[in-house]
RNA sequence: GUGGUGGUAGCUCAAUUGGUAGAGUCCCAGAUUGUGAUUCUGGCUGUUGUGGGUUCGAGUCCCAUCCAUCACCCCA
């Protein structure tokens, strides 16, 4: 196959197999979202490259390596493709004044774009799902999202593979003093510091708390904990939302090392977790984020929210069996013949009149193979219309899952038929 | 971005120390006239990821490149 007829590396076609899954998935989003009162908001795709600076962090890998930013030729502008979801959210909310009465909660969905290298469950075009509850303060909101996920995983039958991870950041000068003493010890340490290590220390020192050098261990361990610089409003929401998931009984682990990538996040983070998948653990993962309305030159307004994964969490889905339920149609329409064609369109319609899924034989072929193609198609039945019923205005009706006679009735009966069948008849 | 492994029909795979590619499946047609799973018979399918090189000869060896995959990095 030539390269130039492939698809960009990273971005993959969502092919009809494949289909079936991610809207069962979408299907049972959706549910779920009505159930705790959450809007969509839909955004470009395209925003300013600003915007993304502004929110995400100019030193974050995000910006500094990975998001697609092109100059817009025409008119000289930075536009970057969309790395994450928050941020545009947040520009939306503040540019529609959502905010004017109060809290929001939102929910989006789509592509995002960021230039890493592809891996199973990592790609270049990836899609994620997420909510964002803006304008409310406290841990209550905190808890509602834990507690909404939780629902989703069991919902979506993956309670038993997916583990909850969470921690507190704190407020900014917590983080600002942790930070302080962070780069004081191990500066104080440098000879025990990796290359990894070395570079992160001024830049991002939280980084270097989730090393995976065996070597760092002991010294990562022995190191400066953000918990003790937590002060009592921030300990306290902690404690708040401990104390929620334990009384709607939802098990979790304190992770001190929890650090999101993200700069916006303070107070509280979490991440949904596998060992399902790889490398590519992190399913769903999200936290607090007071800072980052005023930040983008909103008014003040505390907000959290989360983002899932959708490529993850469908591969994990595949991996534990969960099957989208399969859709045939009721009726395969088998015709042959030119007035058998003619009146199997006619046909085919009252059919659907009555609210049946018809699947019309195309292309041809005599009745072997299209009874054949019914067959595969896993239709129910087959309405078989040959020169014989066109001409009588009649179908032949074949039971293909059961055991049964077919039966041949006037289009109008064959109709009432299958509306009995349903339960639909009414007269 | 760094390192490892791999790329052969639509799919799953085979091809002996380098000798011009094969099976299953799928698909198509047939097994007495208009009837599906099973069975039988026949048929189709590939520039062996791409481009170079070594060789009388390369799917097999070498180089480059693309893609996938695993780990790192990072993150959803």
């Amino acid at each position: 196959m030539s390269n130039s007829l492939r698809a960009v590396r990273g971005m993959n076609d969502l092919l009809p197999v494949d289909a079936p899954l991610w809207q069962y998935f979408e299907a049972t989003l959706r549910d779920w979202l009505k159930s705790y009162g959450y809007h969509e908001l839909r955004t470009p795709i395209l925003e300013h490259t600003g915007l993304f600076k502004r929110a995400i962090g100019e030193v974050t890998d995000i910006v500094e390596k990975e998001m697609y930013t092109f100059v817009d030729e025409l008119n000289g502008e930075s536009m970057t493709l969309r790395p994450e979801g928050t941020a545009s959210c947040v520009r939306a909310a503040i540019e529609h004044n959502l905010l004017f009465d109060g809290g929001k909660r939102l929910w989006y969905q789509g592509p995002m774009f960021r230039h890493e290298r592809p891996q199973k469950g990592r790609y270049r075009q990836f899609h994620q799902f997420g909510i964002e509850a803006l304008g409310y303060a406290g841990p209550d909101l905190d808890i509602e999202h834990l507690l909404m996920s939780a629902r989703l995983w069991k919902r979506l039958g993956l309670s038993d593979c997916i583990r909850l991870e969470i921690n507190s950041l704190g407020g900014a000068e917590s983080r600002a003093l942790h930070r302080q003493k962070l780069i004081a010890y191990f500066q104080a340490h440098e000879a025990f510091l990796d290359e990894d290590a070395k570079r992160r220390l001024i830049g991002n020192p939280l980084r270097i708390l989730d090393t995976k050098n065996p070597a760092m261990q002991s010294l990562v361990e022995a190191a400066p904990k953000l918990m003790e610089e937590l002060d009592d409003v921030a300990l306290a929401h902690f404690e708040a939302v401990k104390a929620g998931l334990d009384a709607a009984g939802i098990a979790y682990s304190v992770n001190p090392r929890l650090v999101r990538g993200l700069d916006y996040y303070n107070y509280t983070v979490f991440e949904w977790v596998t060992d399902r998948l790889g490398a590519q653990g992190t399913v769903c993962a999200g936290g607090r984020y007071d800072g980052l309305v005023q930040q983008l030159g909103g008014k003040p307004a505390p907000a959290c929210g989360f983002a899932m994964g959708v490529e993850r969490l469908l591969a994990l889905m595949a991996e534990v069996g969960v099957r989208a339920p399969a859709a045939a149609a009721d009726v395969y329409l088998v015709n042959v013949g030119e007035a058998a064609a003619r009146f199997a369109l006619q046909a085919g319609e009252s059919l659907r009149d009555a609210g049946l899924d018809v699947l019309m034989h195309g292309g041809g072929g005599g009745f072997k193979s299209q009874m054949k193609k019914a067959d595969a198609s896993g239709a129910r039945h087959a309405v078989i219309i040959g020169d014989d019923e066109a001409a009588a205005g009649e179908v032949t009706v074949k039971p293909l899952r059961e055991s049964g006679e077919q039966v041949r009735l006037p289009l109008a009966a064959g109709v009432r038929m299958f509306l009995a069948q349903k339960g639909l008849l009414i007269d």
